[in-house]
DNA sequence: TTTGGGAAAGTAATATTATAACGATAAGCG
DNA sequence: CGCTTATCGTTATAATATTACTTTCCCAAA
């Protein structure tokens, strides 16, 4: 309510963004090339191709879905094939898991070593990573309080986008 | 590190818990008996029996060990008996469920309307429930900077309680 | 160039988690 | 009491994930 301007300025961003698409997924790709090289690990053709469609889209991928389309562009695929390439992408941070949703998406910083912190949009499944590490150390202190120290964060927001709140009007999904 | 009669005092807190665990219990109980008195609800013998058993301990119980648990005490459960009271303590705010365990935990505060933000140690699988609006006012900060309205949050801290940060000397699981 | 070792992928079976569909029963209410 | 509806029983099946074992492929050392 308080700032229209900035408001269709962040819906732009995020419409240019979804154009441009195709230049995330390359990007993706090179970085998870460079990654695997500097760590000594094979980037085979395999992971390339899981990669690539667990960033098809800014949406969450389900691992029987991903299954379903890598069989269609490639013989002998079982269910272990999908997992065994999501836990290598894992392992690298180039893939998060979405535990909320069983599901999975391509790390948009992969080259900070991290947990993702996660926007979820529950009207069009767009999956934002926040990057902010204020998060990490608040959370930090929230757990200090109890003398307790984190190894690993689990943070999925589920709401509406920018893009979402004018359709649904503030409100759970229709 | 920096306050050791502290962490010492906290231990303390914790054991003493523990020993009077049946409290929790009892208190749990009669707390959803109201709850459900206040919504017009049935807390039937089911519902009170897997609440009990989600209750046994301060650790996740898995649906499946709670359906063979249940199995024990009572005949004709199958899994849809255990999702069913589950989904019906869910709505009512009395268990929360851990997505990154697939698991279930009491609520330890079902009076606040809330979600629950969880640390869940590694080491001995206590969890613990922080109460901590802060948390829930940082994350809403966050998510304003992508101008995201939140509806729901998983929070899921996993790391070293205090109980067991001497034993495995800050590090994770052996 | 060959070969041996280890990583990756293929294959089959199975474990774990969760839901759907439908009928039977029992609790509350007029 | 008889009606309505929430609850529960029962069966089947869907969705998610892992284990174990075999085969293939890459790469490097001989």
């Amino acid at each position: 309510m308080s700032k229209p301007s900035q408001h269709q300025r962040k819906i732009k961003q995020n419409m240019k963004h979804r154009d441009n698409h195709s230049v995330c997924i390359k990007t993706a790709l090179s970085r998870a090339e460079k990654r695997c090289a500097e760590d000594g690990q094979r980037f085979t053709g395999l992971r390339r191709q899981v990669l690539e469609l667990v960033w098809a889209e800014h949406k969450p991928a389900k691992a029987y879905d991903l299954l379903a389309t890598l069989s269609s562009i490639r013989s002998g695929v079982a269910p272990t094939t999908v997992y065994r390439a999501l836990d290598f992408l894992q392992e690298r941070g180039l893939v998060h898991k979405i535990e909320s949703l069983n599901a999975y998406v391509g790390c948009s910083q992969p080259d900070t070593d991290h947990c993702g912190h996660f926007l979820i949009c529950e009207a069009c499944s767009e999956i934002k990573e926040i990057e902010n590490s204020r998060v990490s150390s608040w959370l930090e202190q929230a757990a200090q309080d109890e003398d307790f120290i984190i190894k690993s964060e689990t943070v999925e927001l589920i709401g509406l986008c920018v893009r979402c709140q004018p359709l649904y009007g503030e409100r759970a999904t229709p």
